[in-house]
DNA sequence: TAGATTGTTAATCGATTAACAATC
DNA sequence: TAGATTGTTAATCGATTAACAATC
């Protein structure tokens, strides 16, 4: 069932966590079977689509009854890993640092988040969620005895790069990453997942501006 | 030249942000010129596919010299809008919604942002980047009174419909949307931009856990 | 002029949608 | 069984890439 999945396109995985927060809201609302037809009504896309997407990863349905929601929501969420335990840092203990820190659910997305770095010495020391702001200095020993998996970027764009290259080094697989810079283009090999705000906004301010001109 | 652009499709347009960005780095660095060669190299796609996007808008180059950058970034930078001087509003001054007023360069990005609101007594008064957060009940006379264009939602997700439909009726044509509510699907007219965090951190550790079954 | 590089058309590739046989 | 809805193949649509004539 889940050896199917090879070469599952980005489109496909970008809907993957929609379908999951929309399954999850049915769960929680008592809905216990629902057929494509009804969820791409929802979710303003077409059955099609959502059938040619979960058959990426296997027949999670049945034929003339549709979908048990509470067995896809769960199937949804082992293809996207949150059954798994991850270990996360945060670098960086600014505003939105610290805004991520205490706003995100890490837990219920298979990530612990286990340590907060700064090089800021007002910082340092700082308690966030219940951890502890540490020196990034000491980054080297505490991956080599923690060995995060995943770490979270909400530093300046200047600093990006050079982190980036030092917490590869220290065997981070994954970047979650705030800062304006493209990180991808210079680390091809390693999972990185940019949220430019900064881009977001300006494709409203695109949209916004485009609406005026159609009045 | 700017009356060509018509049914620019949404690939195009979030990949505007980006050259923006490019070009602005260029800029500061001191490039004058660049070739759509040079460029797709350093952004890592096709050479083609910048020249195709950038004449939907118009011929911004010269043939056999290339792009003159600062020309091309103030070009998209009309574009996108960030010559505009557009008044918006924030609600929710909890954790992300502080993060956002704090970090977010609104100015450079043709956005001013004028109020904050919140219905936490314990916020309400607190001074943010200078502006003080208001009882949202006064919303209907704010912005009857200064009339702004966009709100930035910074909510949980239950009382996110209720306010997107109260500042649609005070006027609001976009939305900056942050809770983990698909207003897309309710609200057909307005222009959305949504940022699902929730929905990227869950991008990411499907992609790390896809690099272990690799191994 | 010769060389370079654009703007633009045509070819290819991939993603979405439609259709329908399989089957619960 | 009849009706419903999936899984899957085929058709369509759109986006990306390649090619090249226009031109600086």
């Amino acid at each position: 069932m889940s050896n199917k999945r090879e070469n599952i396109s980005m489109s496909v995985i970008r809907r993957l966590p929609r379908y999951y927060r929309f399954l999850g809201d049915l769960l929680k609302h008592g809905v216990t079977r629902i057929s494509s037809r009804e969820l791409s009504q929802r979710m303003g896309l077409t059955a099609s689509q959502i059938r040619q997407d979960l058959n990426c990863f296997g027949g999670f349905g049945q034929q003339g009854y549709g979908y048990i929601v509470d067995q896809l929501y769960r199937e949804i969420g082992k293809i996207l890993g949150t059954d798994k335990r991850r270990r996360a840092i945060l670098i960086g203990a600014g505003n939105l640092g610290r805004a991520i820190a205490n706003h995100m659910a890490f837990e219920t997305r298979g990530f612990d988040l286990i340590g907060i770095f700064d090089q800021n010495p007002n910082l340092i020391g700082q308690v966030i969620k219940g951890i502890p702001v540490q020196d990034s200095r000491g980054l080297e020993e505490f991956c080599s005895r923690n060995h995060p998996a995943v770490a979270v970027l909400c530093i300046p764009r200047e600093s990006t790069h050079e982190m980036a290259t030092r917490l590869t080094k220290l065997g981070i697989k994954g970047f979650w990453n705030f800062s304006h810079y493209d990180l991808s283009v210079h680390f091809p090999d390693a999972v990185i997942e940019n949220v430019h705000l900064g881009d977001s906004l300006l494709t409203l301010s695109y949209r916004v501006s485009e609406l005026e001109r159609k009045e």
